[in-house]
DNA sequence: CCCTGAATAT
DNA sequence: AATATTCAGG
């Protein structure tokens, strides 16, 4: 027998990294009880059965408005190259970046610090997001994180395509986010269907889970 | 060429 | 262990 891929040579990049690395504001999320934030992309899940919309008649209002995410504090540029989705009529809907970390030691997570009590009522969620590779361009493809945000996005998208239109180029372009490639989007597809599948038919199998992302999402 | 499934790497 | 990335196949 033979394994083809058995080895990889893996690209010792570490090229650069010397660009701005100096102060990294850690955002502190707070894996509180926000049920409201919680539903918001369970909402967003085709709980009937029956989520294939056979016409399509182009981006309907409430799409639109679920698609109102919001947009930063100006922190990124704003020339797209290309602006014939559907969605980037002309609402704020594009110009959606994705945090990513850096440092390749392996370092481990940082120990828990509580401050002083302090409210943290303003919720980090839809605050500010740290653009990592955009204009930069270092061979240097960084684990792409999904956010709640973008995954809420990657949802509303599939789910307005429907089971069989839900295809990772038709995601990409409808998503419209820079950096965001199709790659990317197959992959979290994927996923997602497993997701669904399993909350499907629980059967012999643990308890439903909300979705296994990388962020606070308890029921 | 595109999409889906599995394997692999971090 | 979980997630994203990559390879391979349909």
């Amino acid at each position: 027998m033979l394994s083809p891929r058995g080895a990889r040579p893996h690209d010792a990049t570490a090229p650069a990294a010397p660009s701005f690395s100096s102060s990294s504001p850690r955002h502190r999320h707070r894996a509180g009880m926000d049920a409201g934030r919680v539903a918001e992309w369970e909402a967003g899940l085709p709980a009937a059965s029956e989520l294939t919309p056979v016409s399509h008649p182009l981006i309907t209002p409430a799409l639109a408005a679920a698609f109102r995410i919001n947009i930063g504090g100006g922190a990124f540029a704003a020339a797209s190259p290309f602006d014939d989705s559907p969605l980037a009529h002309d609402s704020p809907t594009s110009h959606l970046s994705f945090p990513c970390d850096d440092e390749d030691e392996e370092e481990e997570e940082e120990v828990e610090e509580v401050g002083e009590g302090e409210g943290e009522t303003e919720d980090a969620a839809s605050g500010s997001f740290g653009a990592c590779r955009g204009a930069g361009r270092a061979g240097k493809k960084a684990r792409m994180v999904w956010t709640p945000e973008l995954h809420h996005r990657f949802v509303e998208a599939v789910a307005y395509l429907g089971d069989k239109g839900a295809v990772p180029k038709a995601i990409v372009r409808l998503m419209n986010v820079e950096g965001l490639t199709r790659e990317n989007v197959a992959s979290h597809l994927q996923k997602y269907r497993i997701y669904l599948k399993r909350t499907r038919n629980p059967a012999a199998t643990q308890h439903p889970q909300p979705f296994p992302t990388a962020y606070g999402s308890s029921f």
